[in-house]
DNA sequence: CTGCTAAGTGAACGCCGTTAAGTGACAGGG
DNA sequence: CCCTGTCACTTAACGGCGTTCACTTAGCAG
């Protein structure tokens, strides 16, 4: 009971205004409930005020509205990263910033994060159009940054920065996944949780003077 | 339309054989439909031979008939992990092929490991009772991995066991996690990349003469 | 055979996402 | 000033969902 009915019919050619006034409610709605399958098309429609098949004139389904949602919480998420990964020219310690502000963005949207990337396949028939999703730009972002570190002599070198990169990427994500959706677990710090897997990923958590071979 | 109404009743005192048989059909639906919202409790019904309302007569609601499910399926995860983990003597090695077999096993019970890893946060109402999730027990036994891979001098002295297995269990569960919501991302060979990360996290990506200090 | 009770069924409730058809207001032309 | 087209929306409904309640039927003990 947010906001029953209160809105005039817009004017004309003034139609699409009801598209981002959709948006700000969905987004609010999601953040309120934490969960896309307890917001109700019909919910939305009420906060709005207007009936739900008004919805359907500006998304397609109650699917694109969210994934609408998620997309636009995570306009922004390229950006944070690298300004965070920006504030230092040590190109590891850069990596360990990024890595941070990736967890924390994703804590802060944790419901944007979990339906953008922890959400079921998708179905052969509709693929995900990954060059468009957000992540894909922040991607190709690490592993340039990946790329710099291996550059500057400080990663070894040989490395490859894709699968370096998809390493990172897969250990920040398990991270943030996990304290996500199980947050009764005993979980450190998040900032010395992250920090110790950027300081195992960089240094190894072997005795150095018990290593066995170092691959190329 | 897999079996319409072909079940005859069951036997007096044997009414729980019934909660079985739901279970199984259950399991098959879910993994045939790979995601739980599709597979509706009617179809869980027609699929048994049996209506809707008997299956409340065994499982409160769908939410638990599901984890039932789901718990089923992950009963033989940590005797399955451990045992990857026993086929080696090296406490290092042992950790990498843990690895292995917990992707793996997420990967081959995909919709099960979302439900039970990379679902919705539990609301503060009804929290999930940790100590009876499946993956409690193998995450202990992770702990004790750490403890015998730092014991054996293998690990540096000095790191915490549930902080190192904290990190570890992010690592895998990173690379599951992403496997398994975003399969059309270019993902190197799942064994590749699971090397490469335990690897990284043994030996470090940073060149040895870089290192800058070992924290304790 | 009778009666008890375990093992189900039938029918409904209120919700959901979604769609087809209808309506009313407003801008522009005559 | 009124007519008319069209834009912005509503009304009403469909089929499906999880779930509940009242009811019935079938097996067994006595």
């Amino acid at each position: 009971m947010t906001a029953v009915r209160p809105r005039t019919r817009a004017r004309r050619g003034e139609g699409s205004k009801l598209r981002e006034v959709i948006l700000d409610t969905a987004e609010r709605l999601l953040i309120e409930a934490r969960d896309a399958d307890a917001v109700s098309m019909r919910a939305i429609a009420d906060a709005v005020g207007v009936t739900p098949p008004s919805i359907y004139l500006h998304y397609a389904d109650k699917e694109a509205l969210i994934r609408a949602v998620c997309e636009r919480s995570f306009a922004a998420f390229d950006e944070v990263v690298e300004r965070a990964g920006n504030t230092t020219d040590d190109p590891v310690e850069s990596l360990r910033r990024r890595a941070r502000a990736y967890v924390q963005f994703g804590l802060d949207n944790p419901e944007q994060y979990r339906i953008l990337f922890m959400g079921k396949a998708a179905g052969v028939a509709d693929p995900i159009d990954l060059s468009n999703m957000p992540g894909s730009l922040a991607f190709l972002h690490l592993v340039e940054a990946v790329e710099r570190a291996i550059g500057a002599g400080l990663l070894r070198p040989g490395l490859e920065p894709f699968l370096v990169a998809t390493g990172l990427w897969a250990a920040a994500h398990g991270m943030t996944s996990l304290l996500i959706s199980l947050p009764e677990f005993p979980w450190p710090d998040v900032d010395t949780l992250v920090d110790h897997v950027c300081e195992s990923m960089t240094y190894g958590l072997g005795r150095p003077d018990q290593r066995k071979q170092a691959q190329p």
